[in-house]
DNA sequence: GCCGATTGGTGCGCTACCGCACATACGAGA
DNA sequence: TCTCGTATGTGCGGTAGCGCACCAATCGGC
């Protein structure tokens, strides 16, 4: 059970509003923030659960804040690819302001957290709007395009070493600390491949000190050792990221 | 040498303007359409043709109208894949009204041909009316990104033999006819593959009767027969693109 | 403190694709 | 018509990852 504070911070102490703990809220001009701030609803993004389903319209934008929400295809034939992660520095729902209110693909909480929730048409209201909200989300949009062309690259190209490097890295930058509960057989689902293989690469890089794991449960121990045991796709993800997005904020 | 007739219909004939071959061009309500004309500029479209690099601020959006052109990633080591396939359906650029003014792809013309383009300031101004345009444009960035995540699952998860029927029908679509110019080589490029294995599935085609070629150019005999053999993918696109794109102008 | 379920580790044969080397064939231009 | 360059066909050993079967370790609930 978790209680969540919208409001009121605590006598004598100038408090970050819980809401700001996602980069794209707290970059709202104060006009934006303020009119949106009342339609905000406060969510629990539990392990597993699923935002939008492939082809359904969706009902809400969310806004991550600590758990990190994966955006992956399931083939006829029940296979499944990661496209691209989301997390405090962004929103799941593009497609809404974009035009098509549905997308082919599914969004799945890999990471349990909390978030807030903002209602399709009340998005839908304030990207009309035109102003900086629009350009904002369109840029987030941008990062998120060379995230997913990057995840097609490294599908192609790079070996399952590499990419387990670049998935952990994606998705330690979108928590704070240096762990994440994700047994293999979830990696191996976002990786698209087999767990077997997870095993086996977590495994030599568990050897070579970068990290350390049991039951569901890894530390990153060495950051810098994954970077450099990681493909390119990772630093040109960041990079963007951090060209295309406001500041980060201090959490 | 190409002479390019952007005004006056011949006479006692009602003529498509041939800016219209663009799908998003036609589309255009008539007052923009009107502001648009005098700014676009007719370009020919030569095979390998690099329409922007990696990192560089876009000069122009480009309109192709008999032209392909593919939107590809090289990597350090000189690989490269295909993201996605840009024909006369849509416009080559979106990153200049995305708002990140360059992307870590490049652009390259696939298939040679005739297209427009417009400056890249007055695309701005256009798209930042906030009318229609833009609705327009953002439909379009998402039947985009839909190819693009599509992309990626294929390289994942299917078979050479499947991506080349996926690659082929994509590619016909951006065509008009069942004739392609192209060589296995350049086709290995897009695909990230090697030739030789682009030559052992072309061969398979052939056998099965679907396709025939020779020298670089190839004909497509049966193309309901690439769509059986094709994965789910390129109907996951081609699905998309009819769904959010207006209907197709007759050429 | 025991038990069943979850998670991780390992072996093995298989296949698709790679990298390389080289043979062939077609076609445009001298 | 000959020739050279480009395009395509083929063979071969190597390897990354797959599918499957099974074992080992550890955790949480009773």
């Amino acid at each position: 059970m978790v209680t969540i504070a919208t409001t009121a911070p605590a006598p004598g102490l100038i408090q970050i509003p819980p809401q700001k703990r996602n980069q794209l809220l707290a970059a709202l001009p104060e006009a934006e923030w303020l009119r949106w701030l009342p339609d905000l609803e406060a969510v629990e993004l539990p392990l597993g659960k699923v935002l939008y389903e492939s082809g359904a319209t969706l009902k809400h934008v969310y806004f991550p804040t600590t758990a990190i929400v994966s955006l992956l295809y399931v083939t006829e034939s029940g296979a499944s690819a990661e496209i691209a992660v989301v997390g405090n520095e962004g929103l799941v729902g593009i497609s809404l302001f974009m035009g098509g209110e549905s997308t082919p693909s599914r969004a799945v909480v890999q990471s349990a957290g909390l978030g807030y929730r903002l209602p399709a048409q009340k998005m839908k209201a304030e990207f009309n709007r035109a102003g900086p909200v629009l350009h904002l989300l369109l840029r987030y949009t941008q990062a998120l395009i060379t995230q997913m062309t990057q995840t097609a690259v490294c599908n192609r190209h790079h070996s399952l070493d590499q990419q387990l490097c670049r998935w952990l890295l994606l998705s330690l930058d979108r928590l704070r600390g240096s762990d994440l509960t994700m047994t293999q057989e979830l990696i191996a689902n976002m990786l698209g491949v087999r767990r077997e293989g997870v095993t086996e690469s977590a495994l030599s890089l568990q050897k070579a000190g970068l990290i350390r794991y049991a039951r569901g449960h890894i530390t990153v121990l060495d950051r810098t050792g994954l970077e450099h045991r990681s493909c390119e796709c990772y630093m040109v993800v960041k990079k963007e990221y951090d060209r295309l997005l406001p500041a980060k904020i201090a959490t």
